[in-house]
DNA sequence: TTGAAAGCGCTAACAT
DNA sequence: ATGTTAGCGCTTTCAA
């Protein structure tokens, strides 16, 4: 019989550090500094542990790496919704920055609750992320001292309309809102009307509508009327709205949608109702998605870049991990697209 | 001076259980227990504890309490793509099912690459996560060991057409490919195309394309032609699709797209060529979305329900936590909608 | 280049 | 109802 009286044995079946550097005859500390691939290591025992990981089929456990270091490799995301095709395209880029890293994503859903929004980041502080990512600057004051109070970096995103608390990555809602009434009062129009989603909760298409309509006062045009519908943005409602919009108002000759799918919504009721685009009604959204692009007559609207937003709020948030110096403002833009609705 | 020798003081800053535990004068583990909601507390004691929780601003420390309990309360979450309406979706029921509870989701997306998503799920595994969710049923061998011999209970997702790891959640695709031809088949047409996007990443597509056409062998009807463009799905594609379909084949009464988006693409398609529809071509696609039914013509499709799918699955893994038995296969199914467009 | 010792902050198991 | 003890599996710090 072999004497192993004073090997701890793990027992659990779980392989843990231990039991490599037992197989590889090393100690744990070297086994960790080959996993980690930090710290001094002669390429032969670094080669014996790499065999020794191998065959023993260890997975290392990132929750004991993580409090023995005093942090994680967790980035939290909170985002307001997964149903407004804005967040899915930033969770893409954002994957895509981030997954090449050991980073991994936790990640929660709002549902535009700012109180909701105050529980998730605390469960998720639990888990001592190393950044936060989080939707706007209009975070509860609670929440915000939270955010400040934590270790963890923190990103704001799609707004920049506001004093960050460490990095904020997006565009200016209100530049877009200005930008969409003096392009569209330069073609000619000058009675307008607007068709929206539940702009409460969306505050970032409410800032658009309240610049957009400041900026018609200005250039002296007039606002004829509004639909609003207190739903989240999609299709039907669009087409809804416009079609409500008609119904109450004579004489508007150009309607703006909270965003693009609304607006295709509205081109829907023009195609059904023989409306003829632009000359009886002209139409502007606000994205640049594919779909309305693809129409017969291409939609007006001011092309945004989300799958870039969030590749660059994952790319801020390694950055300030590692300490690299960060603008406090990213502008990640947007370009008004002259289509043939308007 | 008050004796505080023997007190170990914290020092780093972090409020930790042993200083709410001092704060309230109890032990480590009766704040612990508070804390968890588990164990017995009088009323009082537990009162005192919660003051001086809020009292000294204490944040859990999961990575601490998951070691020392063997586990953690994150559930992983690999998807293939964000691009494809399909996953948002399923995310938001995941997202409504599981945050109501105190776990939450690690999220990562594989691009339609097996070796990532193994890499992934590695990665993951290292959280020691309480379950993971999967798409599909076709892990690489590898992965399907790792799998099989974690502790982490398994849902795959999307598919149900194999045998699961431990449960699969979403419907069969061979059934939608089906049930789509002997629909358009029942309505009298004969001759058939297909426009689709990348089925070699896309598996379930392609199921759905396999079972279709062989149905439609069965039935006698005549399959014309098809154009795939390796590119993901999109509006513009199924237009561009169709277009050189119809540039390639003469004789087509219906066309099946490989999906919704795509199938929105031909329709565009026909309103710029003048193409009747469904008098001179019949059009379909598959998950009922939105922007499909608000046509002038609702589009033909199979409406699924991907966020019922995602809240199913969140509902799942809990129900293994929890020990609930369940059954291994969860059929989400679809329903066939006839709309305007065959 | 390698290792030994001492925790990280919490909970399970067993007292009391 | 509350407390004590002994780890969970790693990494940090300091030594060799």
């Amino acid at each position: 019989m072999l004497k192993r009286d004073n090997e701890k044995r793990t027992g659990h079946g779980t392989v843990t550090l231990a039991d490599v550097a037992r197989a590889s005859n090393v100690s744990q500390i070297t086994v960790s500094r080959v996993i980690r691939n930090k710290g001094p290591v002669a390429p032969e025992t670094r080669e014996r542990v790499i065999s020794a990981i191998e065959g023993t089929g260890y997975i290392p456990n990132l929750l004991a790496g993580s409090l023995a270091s005093a942090g994680s490799q967790l980035i939290g995301v909170i985002v307001p919704s997964l149903g407004n095709i804005v967040f899915p395209d930033v969770l893409r880029g954002l994957a895509e920055s981030v997954q090449a890293t050991s980073y991994r994503t936790v990640v929660a859903v709002s549902d535009y609750d700012k109180e909701e929004e105050g529980r998730l980041i605390s469960s998720i502080l639990s888990w001592r992320p190393a950044a936060l990512i989080v939707t706007g600057m209009e975070q509860s004051p609670l929440t915000a001292r939270q955010l400040r109070a934590t270790k963890a970096h923190v990103a704001q995103i799609t707004d920049i309309d506001a004093e960050p608390i460490n990095v904020a990555i997006g565009i200016s809602h209100l530049r877009a809102g200005r930008e969409m009434a003096q392009h569209l009062m330069s073609r000619g129009y000058r009675r307008f009307g607007f068709v929206g989603h539940d702009l409460v909760k969306d505050g970032r298409a409410n800032k658009r509508y309240m610049s957009f309509r400041s900026t018609l006062a200005e250039g002296g045009a007039s606002f004829v009327g509004e639909s609003i519908i207190l739903a989240p943005s999609k299709v039907p409602l669009g087409k809804q709205g416009l079609a409500e919009l008609l119904a109450a108002h004579d004489g508007i000759d150009a309607v703006l949608f909270s965003n693009d799918e609304m607006a295709v919504g509205g081109y829907f009721h023009c195609l059904e109702h023989g409306i003829d685009i632009p000359s009886q009604l002209a139409l502007a959204g606000f994205n640049g998605l594919d779909v309305g692009q693809a129409l017969p007559k291409p939609l007006t609207t001011a092309k945004t870049r989300w799958v870039e937003l969030g590749r660059r709020a994952g790319q801020a948030v390694i950055d300030m991990i590692n300490g690299v110096p960060m603008p406090p403002i990213v502008d990640v833009g947007f370009e008004m697209v002259a289509g043939a609705t308007s």
